[in-house]
DNA sequence: ACCTCCCCCTGACAGC
DNA sequence: TGCTGTCAGGGGGAGG
């Protein structure tokens, strides 16, 4: 469950089972789900068992899980179609569940962490953290200024406090490919993906191929505006879900489907004009807007 | 340093 | 029914 939106429903529904639980066992039923840890998966037991959750915090959609009193955590992220779910102990396995953490909470007892992903993008590890060269907070869940290293490179999102919008609009100017592929670089800015990265052109009126660094100064400040009224909104609704796939931790889908302007519209009218909402072929993707009032420039 | 392409994998669905 | 092709919201690395 890709983006932002869905990856904070996730961080959310976790944090309280897991923060201060100790991790009493571990299954791997897929090594594919451990490929970015690299020791393997009975080091990667060794490692958790026993230890203590301390926090889930977020940046963009990566998702770490600290662990008390040392200088690591667990780093998730979901890929295309990971899943964390939280279930009893014993419950039946789930559909392409590749991990399961086996958890004791002080006051909620014991649980089951699940980890299923049917394309196996997504993947568990545990890694070192260091500290961010801002000293600022690394992500959503805490207010620890340390990072995993493999988190270390990716933006901070345009919901973290300590995101920094001129430098952002400075980036921009120094891109020469459409902002459509900058607003999916992570590097820059993160936690938009392909659904989120269409409707907030949508709504900011820009067309996907625009050359990021042709937006002026006021079309760059409306895009982020929109880029943080979609995330909100989309939140608000308990994320996007097209199937079975985009779940929070109980399997629930979110509603912001209903809300989508662009993406997955093509053919309708658009919502705001009239003119009929497109789709083009873009990076092994697709775009959608509406040519009428997105226009190219 | 930037940018583009290609890769990883499974399952649902459309069309023949 | 069964085959084939296409598509899907991810990131990383190679190579231009």
């Amino acid at each position: 469950m890709p983006e932002l939106p869905e990856v904070e429903v996730v961080r959310a529904g976790l944090a309280p089972a897991m923060s201060g639980s100790v991790v009493r066992a571990v299954s791997v039923f897929d090594e594919r789900a451990l490929t970015r840890h690299l020791p393997g998966s009975a080091d990667f037991a060794a490692r958790l068992e026993g230890a203590t959750v301390d926090a889930v915090v977020r940046r963009g959609k990566f998702l770490w899980m600290p662990l008390v009193g040392g200088s690591s955590a667990v780093v998730g992220h979901l890929g295309m179609s990971g899943q964390l779910l939280l279930r009893a102990p014993d419950a039946a396995p789930e559909r392409h569940e590749r991990v399961r953490l086996f958890i004791e909470h002080p006051r909620h007892g014991e649980l089951a962490v699940v980890f299923a992903d049917q394309r196996t993008f997504g993947s568990l590890a545990i890694d070192q953290l260091v500290p961010t060269p801002d000293a600022r907070p690394a992500g959503y869940g805490s207010d620890a200024a340390l990072i995993p290293t493999q988190v270390a490179h990716i933006a901070r999102d345009p919901l973290d406090p300590a995101f920094d919008d001129d430098l952002f609009r400075a980036a921009l100017r120094r891109r020469s490919s459409a902002i459509k592929r900058v607003l999916l670089d992570q590097n820059l800015i993160s936690g938009v993906g392909n659904i989120y990265a269409d409707e907030s052109l949508w709504a900011a009126r820009i067309h996907p191929e625009t050359l990021a660094s042709a937006l002026s100064t006021v079309a760059v400040r409306r895009l982020l505006v929109e880029v943080r009224a979609v995330l909100q909104k989309a939140l608000a609704e308990g994320g996007t879900s097209f199937d079975a796939q985009y779940v929070n931790v109980n399997g629930e889908a979110g509603y912001f489907a209903h809300s989508l302007n662009a993406y997955g519209q093509t053919g309708k009218p658009c919502a705001r004009c009239g003119g009929e909402i497109r789709r083009d072929a873009f990076m092994n993707r697709s775009s959608h807007y509406c040519p009428r009032c997105q226009r190219r420039r």
